[in-house]
DNA sequence: TGTAATGTCTCTAGTGACTAGAGGTTCAAG
DNA sequence: CTTGAACCTCTAGTCACTAGAGACATTACA
């Protein structure tokens, strides 16, 4: 039987976001000491463990309840979980996609400004100021 | 003289934030008609201009509100101007990164489940079971 | 067995950058 | 002068935690 520091130890997940997970369903409330304590047993590490490495994934609570939820029914179809990956899969790929067009802006407002002048004649300033300076749509 | 919805139309920011960033300290309470409503001048409106342009490049209200003090400082060596811009790039860039271990991962998962089996041969649901499953570390 | 240190409990509130809604007032067009 | 859109303030909700207060439990060591 672990405590919640022991989860929190063996999956890094710090102990109040255990306790969060539980208030959120994500994990069954475990056993209990006479003292009020939380006992947890190996279902209980495993379950975390998943939570931390999907969350480490990106995936929501929300989508970690769902594909939780599919985990307890070997039996059901698992289409819902490849869409579930399907779909953290595109948000990663659309986020880097933003993120790539801002490197390329910031990259370039940055190199007219090495922070030498003064900032009347900041080109980070006048570009913030002017979106005309901007190469690409953001 | 400007509504906050006219500024609104012509920004693209949504009226609740603006009234969010006058509270923040971004933008000056302007003017108010007799009846108590906002009236902006052509500085309200290019100063959220600047607050959105800085927004869509990720920068956060707080560095935004610094960059804000330099503009009111053309005098000011623009160093700092500098540091931040350059300190919005490589948060970007760190994001960038991680982001793409993410797909690889994502990506490789995903492609051992189509879908088509049931949910106790997931490779989905395996993978996130089993860390060791993985091939890059996140 | 006593005590001190560490761990745990619940509860509330704060984070960032908004967004939504209630309930009321003001403005501009016709 | 009326109507309807726009505006006002205020509170609370979003997401996934994190921090802190104040009280109780467990464990290690003398």
């Amino acid at each position: 039987m672990y405590s919640i520091g022991d989860l929190s130890r063996r999956t890094r997940v710090k102990v109040p976001t255990i306790r969060y997970y539980e208030k959120m369903g994500l994990l069954d409330a475990p056993e209990r000491t006479e003292g009020n304590q939380r006992r947890y047993d190996a279902a209980g590490l495993e379950r975390l463990s998943f939570i931390r490495h999907a969350r480490d994934l990106g995936f929501s609570i929300e989508a970690i309840s769902e594909l939780i939820e599919l985990q307890l029914h070997p039996d059901r179809s698992c289409q819902a979980a490849s869409e579930i990956a399907n779909s953290q899969l595109s948000e990663v790929r659309s986020k880097i996609k933003r993120l790539r067009t801002l490197e390329k802006e910031l990259e370039r407002i940055s190199q007219g400004c090495k922070g030498k002048g003064v900032s009347g004649d900041c080109y980070v300033l006048a570009s913030l100021a002017d979106h005309q300076l901007c190469e690409h749509e953001h």
